[in-house]
DNA sequence: CCTCATCATGGTAGCGCTACCACAAGATGC
DNA sequence: GCATCTTGTGGTAGCGCTACCATGATGAGG
């Protein structure tokens, strides 16, 4: 008994941090008189305690600001919860937001998360299945990385946990956190519309990415919604990339009539759509309109800042996290739980790149 | 004995991951023939160990494919080494490298990381206070952050540890990872020199960061050495902002003669030049050369790509890390390490932004 | 040759927590 | 009234690792 007393204070010593040790959970069951066992139920949200008992302990735990040892947890808990974010070809803006997002949620559950970049890797299929066999639970895939089935299949099929953030359309086989990408097109198309634009020039994101076909879709739904042609020459083909959205807005630029407005599939694009216009003598926003997508660092780092599309991507990189660990809990008490999808609300943020059709373009065109 | 050995194959049921259960320091032990203690010491990389023995227990963490069980390493060892990456004004694209690197390095070295924004708080000093309350031992502190003293003595005073990532100057009371931003900027002037200019403009940085003078006397004494009068005309005050930025692209080139080379203090504002001068009829790089500093996501997403000035932002990180857990081991120890200041080094990267001046514009100054 | 450092190694006792089983007390069924 | 649940609670035994002490083996010094 003595020599427990000894020991155990002598481990005190080492765990201390200021004066005071920090509480364990026997010093709460000892202050709620209760066992330990009750107050990890009640710690853990478990059933099967009385509501005076849990009063009692959330009592002493809050009096000891008792908080649990996280490594404990997990060293008791059975395994340890760890996610890889895989990387393609990470645009720093989408990444830090991205990591940002694992990164509070991970902090939180106590899961280790792991940066992974596909780029150098021999084959997607070896990364995935070291990285299984090295004890990574779950997969977060930000685009263009989610729209690949072949990866999302190879991490499912080695039994591991995929969670797409952000692809074009979900698949049935994995989880996905997503906005509406075809819904959210519209709604800028049509919020430039209702500023008065007829002319309304639209730049299509990566044809490999499925999203940049749902915002194309969607562009062109409000547009015809509008009784407003969609003629070809308005659409130009992008990459995502600020170099394509140049050449894009050259193109568009280049006919006649003029657009008075040109929706980018991403803030790079629109970005460069500003720079062309700029060469062109026009001036952003009282000669023409340009709208972005994404809500990323470019928007609004540049000048003038772009009415874009906003995608909450920290939260949307959370629940991604906040899904791998439900699913791994339930798998691990034998269940299979389906597929989720969650679709995340987006947000039109106006900026000062936006205004409506000039007069002077405006009398160009004849009719209203 | 018997029943030992059944509780612990119970035990392995939960840990499992497909058939085999993961291997423990006992697996390894065994393997090896030493005693888990033993083996222990090899992977800590603790002397007094047998050069024979070591090799056998390295033999056996290879064949089994053994890795250290992160929970329990810290429940056994102590504590939970807990780091928290504070960011005040975060510009996206030097806060993914900046993640990146701290990400892996907490990862390898099982260390809890959390992102902390300044921007909501009360103060910092309760916001300080409350997190060395809560556990963090460790701070990185990133521009601007790393050059506020009131920060650094703050965590200091309440027996935190501070690293400043890119600070203007190291201060003596706590660690430090830099470049020498002096030097680069000097060699970065002095590339635009022997490109064959003459009249180099200056963006400065903002002058709240120490940073922004190094880079200031860096360009002013490579002009110097180069018998190059630097012209108050020739310099333009900015705040590391786009906008700034072009504002001060706007007064430089306003300027007449025209600077040949505009070299800004960072990509943001590098950018925003290469914008204004578009605006002027002005090709980038065959009229004026421009160029940047910090090589972020920016310099190589606009057009023309930024000749600029690249930190390993996410080696430095790292290095940080690194940095703190070695501080924390060793005041654990009782001892108490003086601070250190790193030096990384900076590389000049070349881009299409720069040019020799164009004929037509060096005609019009006459000297050479 | 014996003592006393020094080295290489092993044994033991936890770190703080949870899984699992046990058990008492009341509720329900036949 | 006894078997059978259900509910709230406690006890125990580890999770995988490391700190600490103990041990045996070696070499140095007297």
């Amino acid at each position: 008994m003595d020599t427990t007393t000894q020991s155990r204070k002598q481990g005190r010593k080492r765990g201390s941090r200021r004066g005071n040790a920090a509480p364990t959970i026997a010093d709460v069951a000892r202050e709620a008189r209760c066992s330990p066992m009750t107050v990890s139920r009640v710690i853990n949200g478990e059933g099967n305690v009385r509501e005076e008992t849990r009063e009692q302990v959330l009592e002493a735990v809050r009096k000891l600001n008792y908080s649990p040892n996280r490594a404990a947890r997990s060293l008791a808990g059975g395994e340890q919860l760890r996610i890889a974010l895989m990387f393609d070809n990470p645009s720093s803006s989408y990444l830090s937001e991205f990591l940002m997002g694992a990164l509070e949620e991970a902090t939180r559950s106590d899961i280790h998360l792991e940066v992974q970049s596909c780029e150098n890797a021999p084959s997607n299929a070896t990364l995935v299945g070291k990285m299984i066999e090295g004890g990574i639970t779950g997969f977060i895939l930000p685009p263009p990385l989610c729209d690949d089935q072949s990866v999302l299949d190879l991490i499912t099929g080695a039994g591991g946990i995929a969670i797409a953030v952000g692809p074009g359309k979900a698949s049935g086989s994995n989880g996905a956190v997503m906005i509406d990408e075809y819904q959210a097109a519209y709604d800028m198309t049509r919020h430039i519309i209702n500023l008065g634009h007829e002319r309304i020039g639209f730049i299509i994101g990566n044809p490999e990415q499925v999203a940049s076909g749902r915002r194309l879709n969607g562009y062109r739904a409000a547009m015809e919604d509008a009784g407003l042609k969609v003629s070809d020459r308005l659409v130009a083909q992008g990459q995502f990339t600020y170099r394509s959205g140049m050449v894009a807005a050259e193109k568009l630029l280049a006919v006649d009539p003029q657009p008075t407005a040109i929706f980018a599939s991403n803030d790079d694009m629109a970005a460069a759509t500003v720079a062309v216009a700029h060469r062109c003598h026009l001036d952003v926003p009282s000669d023409i309109t340009v709208c972005g997508f994404d809500d990323t660092d470019m928007a609004n780092s540049i000048w003038p800042e772009l009415t874009t599309i906003r995608q909450p991507i920290r939260e949307m990189t959370a629940k991604a996290v906040k899904m791998i660990a439900k699913i791994a809990r339930t798998q691990r008490q034998g269940d299979k739980p389906g597929p989720e999808h969650v679709m995340f609300p987006y947000e039109l943020i106006r900026r000062s790149s936006e205004a409506g059709p000039s007069l002077a373009k405006f009398d160009r065109h004849t009719d209203t």
